[in-house]
DNA sequence: TTCCTTTCCCTAGTGTATCTAGGGCAGGAT
DNA sequence: ATCCTGCCCTAGATACACTAGGGAAAGGAA
């Protein structure tokens, strides 16, 4: 039985965000989620690059093979001009539904 | 390809929340959701079923056949103690991710 | 009367996202 | 040498909303 602990269909809108901020590596994104949700959103490596993959497929990052700040191997992703698109749409898609879900959880 | 039009595991708390206002047949419950959502939320009635019985499997709700106000057959949903309990608890649950994610569009 | 629309319930199968639970390699510290 | 950590990867399980059907009965329209 798989907990989920992430929102399905929010992880793609994370990814997107942080890297928004600049390239990070598939760890660091994770590790950026954790840190900015204060530690209440945990990204499975078993989500996370797949996700990845995903977004890659759809041209939204691009990967390319750099070094980390601890000296080890890392797959650098950045945001695409199309991703970037795309993430300004998953926001606003994002708080449209946040929004109507706050509605009907004051008005019941 | 299904197109996904609610956010995965918010529909059983959109449903606890409408029974939380009283009982209801499952066809209102999904009127209601479209409505206090201002037509954002959409419930699919292959979505609605299977999610009432989840939540009657678990003891959260309780079925009774009746009447509805059109004169029609219609199976009367109500929440019992502990779907009380459960609904606090996925509401909570809900505002924490939520405020979450929020941080996370906002600090990167 | 017959038809049609609306209301209400139901279900099998599909798709996809996240999870669990593994595996691997290399840097740096002990 | 050994271990821990950082970093990447994948197969299979699970969960949940969807599509795409089905059916019955009320009430109005033709």
């Amino acid at each position: 039985m798989a907990k989920i602990e992430l929102l399905q269909g929010t992880l793609d809108l994370l990814i997107l965000k942080v890297l928004g901020g600049g390239p990070q590596h598939g760890f660091g994104i994770a590790q950026r989620i954790h840190l900015l949700s204060q530690a209440v959103l945990t990204v499975e490596e078993g989500s996370l690059y797949p996700a990845l993959y995903r977004l890659e497929e759809k041209g939204w990052i691009e990967a390319e093979w750099g070094q980390s700040d601890n000296n080890r191997r890392a797959k650098f992703y950045s945001l695409t001009k199309s991703g970037r698109k795309q993430l300004a749409a998953e926001q606003e898609a994002w708080d449209s539904v946040a929004a109507a879900i706050a509605h009907v959880l004051q008005g019941a």
